[in-house]
DNA sequence: AATGAATGAGTGTTCATTCAT
DNA sequence: AATGAATGAACACTCATTCAT
């Protein structure tokens, strides 16, 4: 299996670097090629083409971030808990890797809309914990069971990833991970005053 | 003031559908020209370069959406009602213009850092809006005080935004005003239990 | 006749600036128009194409001088004199006017082939002068006779061009005028010792 | 070093061909890398962009032969016989190569102003050769020493270039070699009759 | 497995010229 | 005579991918 050979993941850390700093249009495969040590034509050897590289690179990171949270949140009970903690390893994630960040909040999205649909397939994993975590909620009634709950999923992931995105377009100047509480507190309970 | 001049706003909304229909991409400018009825060095003469027309292009349809809708709320009294109205407005100009739609939630992100930082400034506009109904919540007793605001626009910006880009990519095969109320409810509300 | 209207030198005047401030391939038709104070359009009433300024140009500068100094030389008996004159009117022209001695000696020069020999036809005129000065000078037994005519006055004005083409690329940083004596001398007796 | 490359050469070879055959604006660089049998990009391995091919164009061609006549003149002993053997050479060079020719005295001369002062680079190579047979010529009393030196190698050199110019401006048309003893002549000597 | 020289398709922009007013 | 908005042809250069070694 070529993921697991070390040029694999060579190339692709190669390529978060190349794209942090060269932006998604400036990132050429020769110069990726240069950053991983290897000549042009090894990239094909290891990548079917250009784009194979960053949608490889997404299921790398984002893909086992999510199956990692997967099963990381096993360790809570509650639905609360569970989502506190998705919402503090995916700013972890992020907030320890800047130029992990910078490229998935930003350069990644200026692929093509063909990329972009694969990206949503790794995401639908995401989508998936996220509907765990509610439906655990619900029926521990720590959530309210009358939302739509693909809205509501849809909250919690537009939520975190505006977050992380303004957060980057700031430079990273301010500490995400303190924005945590903030956010799940939102989520959980709107700004609205409870009746 | 070439913004007032009829090939202006044709050459805009010629390039709406040549993006929607062929992806950024491949939309050429000879395309655009052609499509608007006009020669290629003709959009030179209303636009700097091709970057210029996409701006303007976003310029026109958000900026002036944001202009109107900052007055239309004026004409609602509570914040609740004003934030309705927003997320109504907003689902209804895109549900209305399916290839506006497109180019917003996908084709234009995959624009250079530059422009989409240009677009970034457009939407301040926006978040300015969010900013006022939040402080006439809370002034008002309808909101809580205790959140942070920061936070809890790019909650409501992130979740129109998520959910309009999911009914895109979901090729609009689901009625976006239907859902206005679930979003409102789930902003406001969020998706705990009240104690 | 077009040639006697005034927007005519106008526009003829107005090409010597613009050509020589922003380069020949930066001298848009339209730059001329607007310096010329006139529409680009009236340009076309005037020159039949952009090339037509250029040989009007040249045509009216160079040729105004030529038949000048054709007249002027008659004031002179020797040859060696109006040798001399040619010289000195030569440098004189194009020591006043920098503008136009950039134009002359370098802008001018980066025209197409077609429009190069249309500017020879010009210069025939000059040959023919230095040509009637040669025959003078050989009649009155100032020159020998054992020479290359075509060949001499090939020298005469290479060497009248060469010194004028150095002293514009070195930015007019010496007085053009004070080579006169020494170019003449030089072309009158070589730099061999006479026998 | 690309310089010693096959392909360098075989471009420049294309690019005289093409050159002399479509006129400076009309050689496209699609036109030279068909003539030299490779892809247009291919052209950019060896060469930085059009401008470059040009230069180099005139670097190899001219200045090899300046180096070239730089060495040969050390057989000669007397200035007169380096002065003959330096207008023999140049002549025979482009008497030899009627497409060299039409590049150096016409086309090349199109080029905007940077791409000429490069080229007037190499020629500062043929300048120091003409004055250093004017040092030896000087020295050896073979030429007086009341004449202003830099007058006299833009004489030289203005005569030559004139020389080959308008014999290729009447295309080639009459044996410039046969112009070499009369050109040596009328430098040395002048055209005036010796005191 | 690895290399890297060679390929060649694809496009935004300028500006001389026209012509309806 | 004069205008100036509109035209549209023309081209250098990049870079993902291949393939002989």
């Amino acid at each position: 299996m070529k993921r697991n050979k070390p040029k694999f993941k060579q190339i692709i850390d190669a390529a978060v670097i190349i794209i942090a700093e060269n932006g998604y249009h400036n990132a050429q495969v020769s110069k990726i090629a240069k950053q991983a040590g290897v000549a042009d034509g090894t990239i094909y050897l290891y990548f079917k083409n250009k784009e194979d590289i960053l949608i490889s690179l997404f299921q790398e990171k984002m893909g086992q971030f999510i199956e990692k949270i997967e099963e990381d949140i096993t360790e809570k009970e509650k639905a609360v808990d569970k989502l506190y903690m998705v919402i503090e390893k995916h700013f972890k994630l992020l907030s320890d890797d800047h130029h992990l960040a910078a490229v998935t909040q930003l350069e990644l999205r200026q692929s093509n809309k063909e990329l972009r649909l694969k990206i949503n397939d790794v995401l639908k994993g995401y989508l998936r914990v996220l509907d765990s975590i509610l439906e655990t909620g619900i029926a521990g009634g720590e959530f309210r069971d009358n939302f739509d709950r693909r809205l509501a999923r849809q909250m919690i992931f537009g939520t975190i990833d505006e977050t992380v995105t303004t957060w980057v377009m700031n430079e990273h100047k301010y500490d995400l991970m303190a924005l945590v509480p903030g956010v799940h507190d939102l989520l959980i309970k709107g700004f609205g005053v409870s009746s």
